[in-house]
RNA sequence: GCGCGAUUAGCUCAGUGGUAGAGCGCUUGCUUCACACGCAAGAAGUCGCAGGUUCGAACCCUGCAUCGCGCACCA
């Protein structure tokens, strides 16, 4: 066998196994098969989309459950796909396009602007599924879904007439979020609030029946005056009582309002008078509405004032505007003042820029199936994971408002919605709607409506209109999802509400339509001072700059390492270095292995009792981390199971046993020497196991390299635990290995303390009476690179030779110490230490409370502590003697 | 205003009632025959604050503080 170089090539290795995996189509799901299914549909990244940090994580994870889940067995379905991002692409697009050709889309026209979009997509598209390949993610690719697909396109058209049909899916002129930068309406979910530094300004409008006096009214909006309708006040509110019914002169585009009253008005706010404006403010369309206000825009679509009347302002910026507005309100005497404010304004989630509250002619439907999506998650049906976004999931619910679904871009699903031509060209609610899958029959007399869906009202049906019939019989439901939490409203809680409304399970039971059985809300990746990954702030490094620099696998590893259940990662390149790092240790260990010769027939149970100590102590250390590893799985803890598999594999197998082992490896002992490699096989091999989901190139690797099993690790069954109990004295056996690794702790600990180098080889003495130790001697020897370690019951150390109290026994130091006072110093400390914690121990067992509540366990072990501190002492003691 | 998280070593974080932990960083020693992407040893923490429950609290309860997130308000 050749050796194997020092050092692992990750990118060689990696997109070699890949291929391979591809061509033995191993991701490929099969419908038919009689295994048990499990099923994961990838949350689609969007269609012109680059590999982040963020999908790092997020596909690790899945591709973590997938693989996990084809080694135990199941017929698994991962399911990826790619979403159209309606107005992010048709942003981007338009973007270049004013950038190269200084055109915009109308300046093009819907057919010739989405064979632009085409070409983009096609230039752009995809890029992705390819990173995502080269992270390895065992997705069944040939089932891969675009959320334009005609068949997918065709559902949501369905589903939309459907809905339409039954009357949740309605048209209406309604107050909605208007983003003037991509000139669309929005969902309430697409708006974030943010505070925003500006100005309160006291505007003074006169009364007109009471010429001179004035009303004052605060607004951080002067430039909607001119949209002003009425003025109010709170009913309750006796400053202003007498004004009711009398009438205030706008200030700007000069004209008579009325002055009412209404309860939402809060009187402690600014004056307490409001200036109703129902055209550019949902309360105050609201209040417009109850008391039968006419409603002026004086807003163009894309922000700018559209006042004819006020000539100064016409066609400004709607922030230049209010600059203008208040100079022009301060040269007529009529703005009292301006102070500095503070407010939350909402800002598009994609554009950022605020957002404009506006009268429209949308799209909206009424959520079908609220209470049930409630129930299902309430009752565990569906399981969260942390089970805290529960709650974040039901006060949505319980507030859900109407969802807005149309938007003024020409790139998505068309709505499936027809006007009737009119002489006037004009349409309104009121005009007569087709709404169908096939256009109208007189096709002349009908005009298409403009606008497309939401993005996410094609991602709804995500999670079962990408299967097909057969596929979605063994399928569906999914067993997990797998998202970041801030997506909870846009496309978690659609999709169960998708799935319960729906139906598209194999029966019309509850269980079989929701769309997964477990969601598990990924964490956030942040940078290392907390804020957000972002293009715009540089912060987001390339995942695939970190694959090349220390490989998929350790980049996944590293990663999953460190995201935590339920918060947010700070992002450390440091924590990837030691991903690959661990690669690293794996594959020199495995070099070891295979330098030692080739793999050896597997171990009975029947012969662990042959087994040395320290292998059975190893086998003990695997079976605690299979259980562990096991119980984190429940609970979607990753980072519990990747640092279990670290610390077992780095210290109980690497720095313990195999350092222990290479005694018997190495003697001429050949009995010795086989079961010791034998044992690394056992370990390797499970080991190898438990750690493909994180990194399946590395170990398909290595067991292809040791051949240590048949086909692929891919579909190896995961490690079973060994059945330690029923070997002889195993108790016995472990506290005997655990008192031999603290003993080679201490004999370090002399050596270093005595300023010794850790190549020299010194000699040590052993005080015990313990005869059974000499068989451990050579491996005690090579732990604590001795020259010879001496055992010797009635050992007169001359004074000054440093000594450890372990549970062997005492070592010695075979030299006289270097420093006698600086020995003495260490001895007195060590003994101040013990006698503290002895007087801690000891004060507890003076305690009658503890004696009589506490568990018998528990007094007895700190018993056992007290025997142990107080022999430890007398030793210490003795020692210290013989320096003074 | 309501709700949800977080607060433990210099940093990033584990730790759910019984002796405070890991990795990184730091200090020291080591090219010893798997690995310097390594080995060994070490220093370092009144577990945010104040009460309470308990024989016993980092852990459970209450309040507070600070940071973050969501919802509502946002004239």
């Amino acid at each position: 066998m050749a050796e194997l170089p020092k050092r692992y090539d990750p990118n060689a290795v990696e997109p070699k196994w890949y291929q391979h995996w591809l061509e033995n189509r191993d991701f490929i799901a099969d419908p038919d098969s009689s295994k048990p299914p499990f099923s994961i549909v990838m949350p689609p990244p969007n269609v012109t989309g680059v590999l982040t940090l963020g999908h790092v994580l997020n596909n690790t994870i899945q591709d973590v459950l997938a693989r996990r889940a084809r080694m135990q067995g199941f017929e698994v379905l991962w399911l990826p796909g790619m979403d159209h991002a309606g107005i992010g692409t048709q942003t981007a697009v338009e973007k270049f396009l004013r950038r190269t050709e200084n055109k915009t889309r109308h300046d093009l026209g819907r057919e010739e602007f989405l064979r632009r979009v085409l070409e983009w997509q096609d230039k752009h598209g995809g890029i992705i599924i390819e990173q995502l390949k080269r992270l390895g993610c065992s997705c069944d690719w040939s089932r891969q879904r675009y959320t334009l697909d005609p068949a997918y396109a065709a559902a949501v058209q369905k589903v939309f007439v459907e809905l339409y049909n039954k009357g949740l899916i309605y048209r209406g002129r309604r107050m909605i979020n208007w983003d003037p930068a991509a000139q669309t309406a929005l969902s309430d979910e697409e708006v974030i609030s943010k505070p925003q530094k500006g100005y309160l300004y006291f505007v003074r409008y006169e009364i007109v029946e009471e010429p001179g006096r004035f009303l004052e009214v605060a607004t951080t909006r002067p430039e909607t005056i001119m949209a002003d309708t009425a003025m109010a006040f709170h009913p309750g509110d006796k400053r202003y009582l007498d004004l009711l019914g009398k009438h205030a002169w706008r200030p700007l585009a000069r004209d008579k309002i009325p002055i009412i009253a209404d309860e939402t008005i809060d009187p402690e706010f600014g004056t307490g008078v409001l200036k109703v404006t129902p055209a550019h403010d949902a309360l105050d369309f609201e209040i417009g509405q109850r008391h039968g206000l006419p409603i002026i825009d004086v807003l163009h679509p894309d922000g700018r004032i559209n006042c004819p009347a006020v000539p100064e302002l016409n066609g400004l910026d709607r922030f230049k505007a209010r600059e203008k507005a208040a100079e022009l309100l301060q040269a007529r005497g009529l703005l009292a003042k301006a102070e500095p404010y503070e407010n939350n304004v909402g800002f598009s989630d994609r554009s950022d820029v605020p957002i404009e509250p506006r009268i429209s002619n949308q799209w909206f439907l009424r959520y079908p199936k609220t209470k049930e999506a409630l129930a299902v998650v309430r009752d565990h049906l569906i399981r969260f994971f942390p089970a805290h976004w529960e709650k974040v999931y039901a006060q949505w619910l319980e507030n859900i408002r109407d969802w807005c679904i149309s938007r003024q871009v020409w790139w998505g699903h068309r709505i499936p919605a027809w006007y009737r031509k009119e002489k006037s060209e004009t349409r309104n609610s009121k005009s007569e709607i087709y709404v169908g899958i096939e256009p109208p029959p007189d096709p002349e007399n009908w005009i298409q409506d403009d606008d497309t869906l939401d993005t996410w009202f094609s991602s709804w049906l995500w999670a079962y209109e990408t299967m097909d019939l057969q596929t979605r019989k063994k399928f569906y439901p999914t067993s997990v999802l797998v998202t970041a939490a801030d997506i909870i409203f846009f496309w978690v809680a659609r999709m169960i509400i998708a799935g319960l409304e729906f139906n598209p399970g194999r029966s019309s039971k509850i269980e079989d339509n929701i769309p997964f059985n477990h969601v598990f809300f990924t964490s956030i990746v942040r940078d290392g001072q907390g804020r957000k990954m972002s293009k715009s702030l540089g912060n987001s490094p390339d995942p695939l700059e970190l694959i090349d620099k220390y490989g998929a696998d350790g980049l996944r590893f590293g990663l999953m390492r460190i995201a935590p259940t339920g918060q947010d990662i700070r992002f450390d390149e440091k924590q990837i270095e030691e991903g690959r790092n661990f690669a690293t240790k794996l594959w020199n260990v495995t070099r070891f292995r295979q330098m030692q010769g080739p793999k050896l027939d597997g171990l009975k149970p029947s012969s662990f009792e042959a087994l040395s100590i320290y292998a059975l102590e190893v086998l003990a250390r695997l079976n605690q981390t299979i259980d562990a590893v096991e119980v984190a799985y429940r609970e979607y803890q990753f980072n519990t199971v990747a640092q279990r598999l670290y610390d077992f594999v780095w210290s109980d197998y690497c720095d313990w046993f195999v350092e222990a082992a290479k005694t018997d490896i190495f003697s001429s002992d050949e009995a010795k020497k086989r079961s010791a490699l034998a044992v690394m096989d056992l370990v390797l091999s499970a080991t190898l196991r438990l750690l493909h989901p994180f990194m399946p190139h590395l170990t398909e690797e290595i067991w292809s390299l040791l051949a240590l099993g048949k086909g692929s690790i891919q579909f190896a069954a995961p490690p079973e635990k060994l059945p330690l109990d029923a070997v002889p004295d195993i108790g016995e056996k472990r506290r005997l290995v655990s008192a031999i690794y603290e003993t080679v702790q201490a004999g370090r600990n002399l050596r270093s303390v005595s300023k010794l180098p850790s190549n020299r080889k010194i000699r040590f003495i052993l005080r015990t009476n313990d005869n059974s130790i000499s068989d451990q001697i050579p491996t005690l020897s090579r732990l604590l690179n001795a020259e010879e370690i001496t055992v010797d019951a009635t050992y007169e150390a001359p004074g000054g030779t440093p000594v450890a109290v372990t549970p062997l026994g005492e070592i010695f130091l075979a030299i006289a110490a270097t420093d006698q006072a600086h020995e003495r110093e260490r001895l007195d400390k060590e003994i101040a230490r013990i006698e503290q914690e002895a007087r801690t121990v000891d004060a507890k067992l003076q305690n009658d409370a503890f004696i009589q509540r506490a568990p018998s366990a528990v007094v007895e072990d700190h018993r056992r502590r007290l025997n142990d501190l107080n022999g430890q002492l007398a030793k210490l003691k003795q020692a210290r003697e013989g320096l003074s």
